[in-house]
DNA sequence: CCCGATCATCGAACCGGTTCGACGATTGCG
DNA sequence: CGCAATCGTCGAACCGGTTCGATGATCGGG
């Protein structure tokens, strides 16, 4: 493989010259740059990523560190990974997936070694065990997921609270009295997925300001259990008219419950759902929903990373924490609640 | 940050005994060697990833290139990925996934700046184009996935055509003759991916050994294509009794369609699938299926990649071409064909 | 008691880039 | 015509590890 000084070598000038000529960071004249570039052209000279990341001290690698558990929904991480990982390189960086069960470890390990230039968290918990080493490590680091403490870390969530209010209120327009709302499983919340009571609390504060009956329980992630709870809520609360569903699991299951039941929507019963419209489009979900946009969010917290990591101005900067309001996009899955109940 | 130096000054040797201390590659006093471990652990000391990569020319990294298709489905991607990077950690890699586009020029980037130690490719097509540039490069290269042209690199992929024999011979046993195979949608043969008519042709070949009827058709990729489609199939074969599905969007839509239509499984229809399993957990399928098992072909692939990494003698063993065996999983969605038609 | 083998450690070179200061050759001006 | 400013190029140092050959100390054997 050709290096630098073979570069040199064949277009007979200096190591240093042959490095401003391919660089431009000073004047070469343009005779000797012509030769420089030729013989790069000619040797198929690429630099070596290492030992310009020991001169420069930057990698052009971003880390992103994922965690899988096993009661969550797959499916719907990939558009959050795609997000970080397109605009990376649209950026000109290149992306370390790490799924390591141990998250402290490989952060620090990432972090310590300087294989990456900055950090993307992603699945972040309520009190994230991973977030005082971020803070501590010498790249900058940007969170996917709204932590109890944000200092330190620029953060990007959906604004679940809000998405809470809205559902509400959408129904309680169109005259529903009476909702179920059906979150991620009680584990989730207790591994710190503050994601889920954010919008639940919101929505019970909504739902008690407007005088609406909302029913809100922990939901399954794996089936049968998932279409055993649907048949039981809706036999336990059978004057309810609307379902509000922070759970992609169930939402995934939804139809062929309402098939059984013979339930149609929204004739008998008035459905929004929050997830992703790639997750709509993957599942045949025909349920008005919540954007989560994933991919967005991940693109912004790259954007965002990659401003600090090249700036030191922006680096100055204060914390951000955006929130991304939600959008509910419309497939007419919610009517007015008829007259009797279901 | 802590360099080796800082080290072997702490310690009052020089840098090289500390090297040589915390690697263990060449003999060192105890009483040495405990103060250069003491100092590293006072100093939180972490090798820099790129000088060590610069002086040892290996960067504990593997390079895992995938292409996202439009008409591909996303979720079923998301097992072959995290078969990659957790089997990768356990053998001490990480791994940089890389989703451009243009994946000729992605392969190029990683290979020749030496950013990894070996690469595994996946979604191979037919006549990939960036075989003959992963042949070319000095690293090691596993495939997911059969191409055309196998030489000079290792690939592991599900025996497809055995899939399909295993299909049509569990329903000819059974009795059935008149069949349904529908495949992936026809651009996905265009673009070159042989799984489709791999399994196809053989299944073709074995139908008419055994004098079976096999309608064969092209799928779709998204709702409410495959809706329509599979109406328009049963409708047309109203004497086809059994169903094999190689198309992970048809499996997933197939429940709605049979509900809507009255049909029961295995009553009245027969179906196989062909997915892995947790693709059936995400989507409540209850249908008998082979298993594609994406992690499994991830695992290995790494580790027939990193033993040729890691070792002289294993690069120069000959390259294998590795077939999973189709394992039927039961889950009663086939039976004997009713003696009238449906 | 001296010599050679063994052992632990050190210094220097190297991996392949980038960057700083210096230097020689032009150029422009008085 | 001589001197200063400008321009382009070069050599050397540096980033932070690893590794080779050399060196001095210790040991055992004759």
């Amino acid at each position: 493989m050709a290096t630098i000084g073979d570069v040199a070598r064949e277009a007979g000038v200096s190591r240093s010259t042959a490095s401003y000529a391919l660089s431009g960071k000073r004047p070469i004249s343009e005779e000797v740059r012509q030769r420089v570039l030729a013989a790069a052209e000619a040797l198929a000279y690429t630099p070596n990523a290492g030992a310009r990341a020991l001169a420069t001290a930057q990698t052009k690698v971003l880390g992103l560190l994922a965690q899988f558990h096993e009661d969550e929904f797959a499916p719907a991480m990939m558009q959050y990974i795609l997000g970080v990982t397109n605009t990376a390189r649209d950026l000109g960086y290149d992306t370390l997936l790490v799924t390591e069960a141990d998250g402290v470890r490989a952060l620090r390990r990432v972090t310590d070694s300087r294989m990456v230039d900055g950090v993307v968290l992603m699945n972040v918990a309520q009190d994230d065990a991973r977030l005082p080493v971020l803070r501590a490590a010498p790249q900058p680091g940007a969170l996917v997921g709204l932590p109890g403490d944000c200092s330190g870390l620029d953060v990007f969530d959906l604004d679940f609270a809000e998405a809470g209010r809205v559902m509400v209120d959408h129904l309680h327009r169109l005259g529903h009295r009476e909702l179920i709302l059906i979150s991620h499983p009680e584990h989730v919340v207790e591994r710190g997925g503050a994601y889920v009571w954010r919008l639940r609390d919101a929505a019970l504060e909504r739902a008690r300001q407007l005088g609406v009956t909302l029913h809100a329980v922990y939901g399954e992630s794996r089936q049968p259990a998932v279409g055993r709870l649907l048949n039981g809520l809706l036999d336990a609360y059978p004057a309810a008219t609307g379902l509000l569903i922070n759970n992609e699991a169930v939402a995934a299951a939804l139809p062929s419950v309402t098939y059984a039941r013979g339930l149609r929507v929204p004739e008998d019963l008035s459905v929004i759902g929050r997830y992703s419209a790639d997750f709509a489009a993957t599942f045949s979900l025909s349920y008005s929903f919540i954007e989560s946009a994933p991919d967005r969010l991940g693109s912004m917290a790259v954007r965002q990373l990659v401003r600090r990591v090249e700036s030191a101005q922006a680096r100055a900067e204060p914390f951000v924490v955006r929130f991304i309001s939600p959008e509910l996009v419309s497939r007419e899955s919610t009517a007015p609640p008829r007259p009797h109940t279901r």
